[in-house]
RNA sequence: GGGCCGUUAGCUCAGCUGGUAGAGCAGUUGACUUUUAAUCAAUUGGUCGGGCGUUCGAAUCGCCCACGGCCCA
């Protein structure tokens, strides 16, 4: 960073915790190298605790276990000559003993001048306090970086929302429950990509800037390539790639990568989010729902040890077969005066939405206007887990056919706790179907529909050489994350959510 | 985009119908060689989110703005 930049920095805060911290840092610099980078770390908390919790007083003492550890002192408690701290490391807590006679007075002086926050090194042996507490016997003491702000206090510790997502750093530090929450993210992500890998998908990549942005029904973040002097999106789904890899020969495949899409914030939506999507040539929509409901219980099991789901006050049961309807079923559960026998008729469809007070548009087809019935009345009723099925054609322009009724395609969503976790299909295969599907999107986009989709004429070219029957998912990742964790909000699953400037 | 709520010390929060801004923890100084939200004594600390207005006087009332939270579209 240049002088320039540096004026062009915004003052941050600061106080007198800070300057008078910053004072013994100066002391620091003085007496030699205040940052030291050669202390060698050896132990973590955790394996300790693992190791020495079981053996008691006089145990410990014989084995004289000597270790050499490092962290964050986030406690200390000085009483004349002798202190206890604790420091923490990414494994977890372990608490120091440091004596004036075992360090000598310099050194402990020192020592009593520290800040929570600071990082030391210490070496020692390991004994037990009088509450059989693990604690390192210090002999030798290293301030390896001094700490110029105060952390929030112990007891309450930090719950202002907004500094938790602007200062995740703060968050970590003081919430073991931001910790665990993470720490199932990647438990998560991890377990997805070995399940896919064991069924014998593979791990791809695909554009995230993309020259025509498809695979979804959303608005596009828009960035300039200025060598190609051209507009370029960041993607919204990465489904027409990884479809054109099954053309390639690439039958089962999958990518967790992050998707964006330019529209409102809220508990459920970031402008970037992650997703699953894979694809498995030879199969249908229904050998999807069963893997879906393989793998969500097993994940479950897997890194919360339990099927049975706490979330938000409501409670989930993954262990069940998970319940299975239409799209046409759930509407009539959830409005039973409706007839049956007129849901796909669109004037019928237009009287019931607008006597439910839903804003439409003329273009729209009994199908689409179905889906809006369906989403306003029964979507946030499907509490446990539940695939809806046979979405209509018209809003499902990649989905393939209902051989039996071609106004809905075999397509599902599956919903947990009223909220959309995953939308699968057979995919269209057929070339020409697809072309046509393209047309009508290009003249919704027409007539104002900027959400519709491009005609991406090379993916019509890819099919044309032969897709085989195929069926596809996309899985949100943070929202399944979400119920894992009974996270309110979508921010609280993402290390650092999108928030306006400060 | 609309509605409601919030923004006061480093952190967590009080602050009534307008009258010199408070607590706990943290910090500072001192005591204490097995503490667990340690204890004891003393003590510092504020542009009350920003701006404008009403008023003799505004953290408090009104308007505007910023940021956040929740709900709705």
């Amino acid at each position: 960073m240049n002088d320039e930049t540096n004026s062009n920095t915004p003052p941050i805060d600061e106080n007198k915790y800070i300057a008078l911290r910053r004072e013994k840092l100066t002391q620091l610099r003085e007496q030699g190298q205040a940052y030291p980078n050669d202390f060698e770390r050896k132990e973590f908390a955790q394996e300790l605790h693992d190791s020495y919790d079981g053996l008691n007083r006089e145990q410990l003492e014989e084995q004289a276990v000597a270790v050499s550890f490092a962290g964050r002192m986030m406690f200390q408690r000085v009483m004349g000559k002798a202190s206890f701290a604790h420091l923490k490391d990414m494994s977890g807590t372990l608490q120091i003993f440091v004596q004036r006679d075992a360090i000598g007075e310099e050194a402990y002086n020192a020592f009593k001048q520290s800040d929570i926050g600071d990082i030391y090194g210490v070496k020692g042996v390991l004994f037990k306090t009088r509450t059989d507490e693990l604690t390192v016997k210090v002999s030798e003491l290293t301030l390896l970086t001094k700490s110029l702000r105060p952390l929030p206090e112990k007891f309450h510790g930090l719950t202002d929302q907004e500094q938790k997502y602007r200062q995740r750093y703060i968050d970590l530090i003081m919430n073991e429950d931001s910790r665990r929450v993470f720490k199932i993210r990647t438990q998560t992500i991890s377990f997805i990509r070995q399940y896919l890998t064991d069924a014998g998908f593979i791990e791809v990549e695909t554009p995230m800037m993309q020259v025509i942005p498809g695979g979804a029904v959303a608005r596009p973040f828009i960035t300039h390539h200025n060598a190609l002097d051209m507009e370029l999106y960041l993607r919204i789904a990465p489904e027409l790639y990884l479809k054109r890899l099954v053309v390639g020969g690439i039958e089962q495949v999958f990518e967790i990568n992050r998707n964006f899409r330019n529209e409102g914030l809220s508990t459920r939506h970031n402008p970037e989010f992650t997703m699953l999507e894979f694809y498995q040539a030879y199969a249908n929509y229904e050998d999807l729902m069963n893997l879906t409901e393989d793998m969500v219980r097993q994940l479950a099991k897997a890194v919360v040890g339990t099927t049975t789901i706490d979330y938000q006050g409501d409670q989930f049961d993954l262990e069940k077969p998970f319940e299975r309807m239409t799209v046409a079923e759930a509407v009539m559960k959830y409005n039973p005066d409706l007839d049956a026998s007129k849901l796909e008729d669109s004037d019928y469809c237009r009287s019931i939405a607008e006597g439910m007070h839903i804003k439409t548009e003329q273009s729209w087809g009994a199908g689409k206007l179905l889906i809006e019935i369906f989403e306003k009345t029964a979507e946030d009723q499907l509490m446990q887990p539940t695939f809806i099925t046979a979405y209509p054609t018209e809003v499902s322009p990649l989905s393939r056919r209902n051989d039996e009724n071609p106004f809905v395609t075999d397509r599902f969503e599956f919903f947990v706790g009223g909220r959309e976790l995953a939308n699968g299909f057979s995919e269209l295969n057929d070339p020409e179907d697809q072309a046509e599907r393209f047309q009508h999107q290009v003249s919704e986009k027409e007539s104002g529909d900027d959400e519709a989709m491009h005609y991406d004429a090379d993916y019509i070219r890819a099919l044309e050489y032969g897709m085989p029957p195929t069926a596809g998912e996309g899985i949100g990742i943070d929202r399944l994350v979400m119920l894992l964790t009974n996270a309110p909000s979508i921010r609280d699953v993402i290390l650092f959510p999108h928030m306006r400037p400060e």
